[in-house]
DNA sequence: AAGTATTGTTTAAAATAATCGACGTAGTTA
DNA sequence: TAACTACGTCGATTATTTTAAACAATACTT
């Protein structure tokens, strides 16, 4: 690998093995999965070698992340600690929750910070009516908890299932199947948190 | 290359084209700014390379782009007719106004559509009071208006100047040197579009 | 029409990325 | 302790990317 300009230089290993970790996976584990091999990886968290495109979106497939949330991460300034409004991240549902049929028309997620650097993970999240999570799929050692906000929600919880409205709240270990639906007329909005951040 | 799944193949060549042209470069211009040959260059855009990030990363810092730009387009829905408020992409005002000191932290560009697939690029700007986008650099042959939906801005554009307030508009071509800044006391709303798209 | 710049593409050689297999360590189990 | 497993790293080889230079095609000058 050839230094061009260090001081701008993209720091693609660190980031990699953020992510790897945060799902708690091994080297060994993302190689299988991703279908690139371990030493690759080593390499690459080494910043032995600066993966082609190709290869890195091999590995991001494997997390799931895709390259766009790879790279926007590296530009946000770790010490923020305001956020506008408009300023959350929206997360893309389609990702979240694989299940859910519209999950991009009727699901809205949108994050307080950002998730590596930080061990709580908070969303604005905002449930169209009828919008429907499908069973999400097991999260590693997760805890969640919210608020309903406005609006009202379905929300089953292993064999448990409850409708919740505003001022109303949650809290359980994700590793439970759980799902989210719209059973109102109006937009449910919820405020939420995760930790550690698994979406 | 490589390739394992052609279904969910990443065109990162097309892309780069596209982004290319989007700035009048030619290949070998490109290469020259980016300091890769204009041969890689060729040789992405065909997709008989996958490049490297590092590579890549060159390249992209030369239009400039930052690679999270570069991905991001890459999963919109080109067909997509409307936008919620929400679904505006935020733009980089340090990016697109290298002069303006505080741009980040004053300026707001919410672009509606995704340039890359449009001939015409429309904004939702918002200038805070004091606002000043400093003298913008030369954008090729491209044509600029907008209108002024709230508070006031300082309009120059080449040796003339005006003060624009709410229902006013402005239009002129982008090759002349101009400036925005924020000369009221409450935040400006403005409505802008180029053609072609050039920030 | 010849000469000069452009443009993007192609080729062989050089540089770098990616694989394969081995290694040392750490933690568990027998 | 030995045997087993999983971890990340490393070196040598293979595969791919990247370079450097030449090429053909187009347009503009003289």
């Amino acid at each position: 690998m050839t230094k061009r300009d260090p001081a701008k230089e993209l720091d693609v290993g660190a980031r990699l093995k953020s992510v790897r970790l945060s799902k708690r996976l091994s080297q060994r584990e993302l190689a299988r999965k991703s279908g690139v091999t371990n030493g690759l990886i080593s390499q690459i968290e080494q910043r032995h070698s600066s993966p082609s495109v190709a290869s890195l979106k091999r590995i991001l497939d494997a997390i799931p992340m895709t390259l766009s949330e790879f790279f926007t991460e590296d530009e946000v300034d770790a010490k923020q600690i305001f956020f506008r409004r408009d300023e959350l991240k929206e997360l893309n549902p389609a990702r979240i929750f694989p299940d859910a049929h519209d999950a991009k028309n009727t699901v809205s997620l949108r994050q307080v910070g950002y998730r590596n650097h930080h061990n709580i993970q908070m969303l604005h999240e905002c449930y169209a009516p009828g919008a429907d999570t499908g069973a999400e799929p097991y999260t590693h050692d997760a805890e969640e908890a919210g608020i309903i906000v406005s609006g009202q929600i379905e929300l089953t919880v292993g064999d448990e299932t409850r409708t919740l409205t505003a001022g109303d709240a949650y809290i359980f270990d994700s590793t439970i199947p759980h799902r989210f639906r719209n059973n109102g007329d109006e937009d449910c909005v919820i405020i939420s948190a995760c930790t550690p951040p698994s979406f």
